[in-house]
RNA sequence: GGUCCCAUCGUCUAGUUUGGUCUAGGACGCCGGGUUUUCAUCCCGGAAAUCAGGGGUUCAAAUCCCCUUGGGACCGCCA
């Protein structure tokens, strides 16, 4: 079989992290098998869809490297095919045109659910005889279709779930356009998964309700055998509800600038509901495209875990090389332009092992780039060590720094010089500690030697006289 | 409320199809230790699931069957 799979978002806001892993494993399945994917852009709803959003979910599809072989198509495009099959169904009384108000339908909403039914929709339109229904359209009035839905079972072989039935006759007539050139989501997407040939149908969880419509408007539609369904699980907040703007921003442009990496992204989103079957965790896409299959995907849901995300994350980062990764972190280093691109090199090589997410360099670095540096004096001593003996041993520390050449200047030499100086005092913390915070200001950082040598033999030495300042 | 789906450490999960090798394995996170002047990295170790509960079937059940409970999704002139 020739596999065609889709990716149908609605451009009705940015591109989610929930999105992203339903388009990932049809991307994934495509690959596996072979088979193309189809972008469909399902922005029917004229209100709420916009073409900023189209081009969020493009672009950061195209930066993830989720790449398609068709499309975009667009349905708002494609009004003339929908009506076609439409007017299909209007005409052989498979559909009717309802014209209930919606405060009509409300009521009856509420008495259903009060009576503790289901709500559905009761047929009132449906009597009313074919010529009068046209004739009031004909006329102006306003009308929505409504497809007729066999009361009958409804069953389909869920690909991840197994044999899933639904009693249709208690649902009531769904509508399935607002007018001739508005149809609505359950008739499109049933009538492009065979425009387009779709064999697979992969999608949210939430969908499996929609399926049975599906099917049911493909067979009126005389459409032959409907594509094959795999519902995946849901992914959830920390709450366990569905993941939703609720739960804060999730959109992948928010990740992108916090300086997630688009390979970490793809891993962590394919390990949530579906694994390889051994104890690997880290996978290129390349690998993912060769070892997915349906046949490993959950059935239970997945809470999202921004833990994990930030684990993978930082894998990825200390793999990068050292030029591919200053250009990552560029835009998140506090002042590019007045320093070198060594010296940033340099910068951003140091903080490898300590970064989660590209953003962290920001403050992790800012040190390097203060002009005057702000702490608490406290922080100064050594475990314990009084004021007068860390001062004192700044400026031991000083002398020495003040003797070493500018050629001498870098890391190895500073270590070759100052080492054997702090062993001599039997705790080398002593010496490096105070030494380590009045360069950088910081309780925790990268070793003095590294930074001293970024920073130049005249800032360095203007911090440790600085710090003997504080200490007067 | 109705319908449907699901159920192994806090979280992601292996193991369920072909019952025994599972006194349930790995990873994240957490705790402790080592390396290191500190942080991070790295290495070692630990706590953490009576396999939701109950009942069956069986010599044997996380694995098969039934019931209960719990959680989730959907019920729109959104997708």
């Amino acid at each position: 079989m020739n596999v065609r799979v889709r990716f149908p978002p609605s451009p009705t806001g940015p591109l989610h992290m929930g999105n992203v892993r339903t388009l990932l494993f049809n991307f994934l399945f495509a690959k596996k098998e072979g088979g193309v994917c189809i972008l469909r852009v399902e922005d029917t709803d004229k209100e709420r869809s916009k073409k900023e959003w189209e081009q969020d979910i493009i672009e950061n599809l195209q930066w993830l490297g989720i790449t398609w072989d068709e499309g975009p198509y667009r349905q708002s495009e494609r009004t003339e095919i929908y009506k076609k099959y439409l007017e299909k169904l209007l005409k052989e009384n498979k559909a009717y045109w309802c014209f209930c108000s919606e405060d009509i339908l409300e009521t009856v909403r509420q008495e259903q659910q009060s009576r503790g039914e289901a709500p559905r929709y009761p047929g009132i339109c449906r009597e009313i005889p074919t010529k009068e229904q046209e004739d009031r359209i004909a006329n102006g009035e306003k009308g929505v279709v409504r497809f007729i839905v066999e009361p009958k079972k409804v069953s389909f072989t869920d690909l991840i779930r197994g044999e899933i039935v639904f009693d249709m006759a208690l649902s009531g007539d769904i509508v399935i356009a607002k007018d001739m050139e508005t149809p609505l989501y359950n008739f499109t997407a049933a009538v492009d998964d065979r425009e387009m040939r779709i064999t697979h149908v992969i999608r949210g969880e939430d969908h499996i309700t929609n399926t049975p419509k599906q099917i049911l408007l493909w067979e009126a539609l005389g459409f032959g055998p409907a594509p094959l369904y795999a519902h995946l699980p849901l992914i959830m907040a920390e709450d366990h509800t569905k993941l939703s703007k609720r739960h804060g921003n999730n959109s992948v442009t928010r990740y992108r600038q916090e300086g997630y990496l688009p390979s970490a992204i793809i891993n962590f989103l394919a390990l949530l509901g579906w694994n390889p079957g051994d104890n690997r965790e880290i996978f290129s896409l390349q690998e993912l495209c060769k070892e997915f299959s349906l046949e490993r995907v959950q059935k239970s849901p997945a809470v999202f875990s921004l833990e994990r995300l930030d684990w993978i994350n930082g894998e990825y980062i200390r793999v990068m090389a050292p030029d591919t990764l200053l250009k990552a972190c560029a835009p998140f280093l506090p002042d590019t332009a007045s320093m070198n691109q060594e010296t940033l090199a340099a910068i951003v090589l140091l903080q490898k092992e300590r970064l989660k997410k590209l953003s962290n360099i920001t403050e992790l670095s800012e040190f390097f780039f203060a002009k005057k540096l702000t702490y608490d004096t406290a922080i100064l001593p050594w475990k314990g060590a009084a004021l007068k003996a860390t001062k004192n041993s700044l400026e031991a520390t000083l002398r020495i720094l003040e003797g070493i050449e500018e050629n001498d200047w870098n890391k190895e030499r500073l270590e070759t010089i100052l080492m054997p100086e702090a062993r001599k005092t039997g705790d080398r913390g002593a010496m490096l500690w105070p030494l380590r915070v009045a360069l950088t200001g910081k309780k925790g950082s990268p070793g003095p030697f590294e930074v001293a040598a970024i920073l130049g033999k005249e800032k360095s030495i203007a911090r440790v006289k600085s710090a003997i300042e504080k200490l007067q």
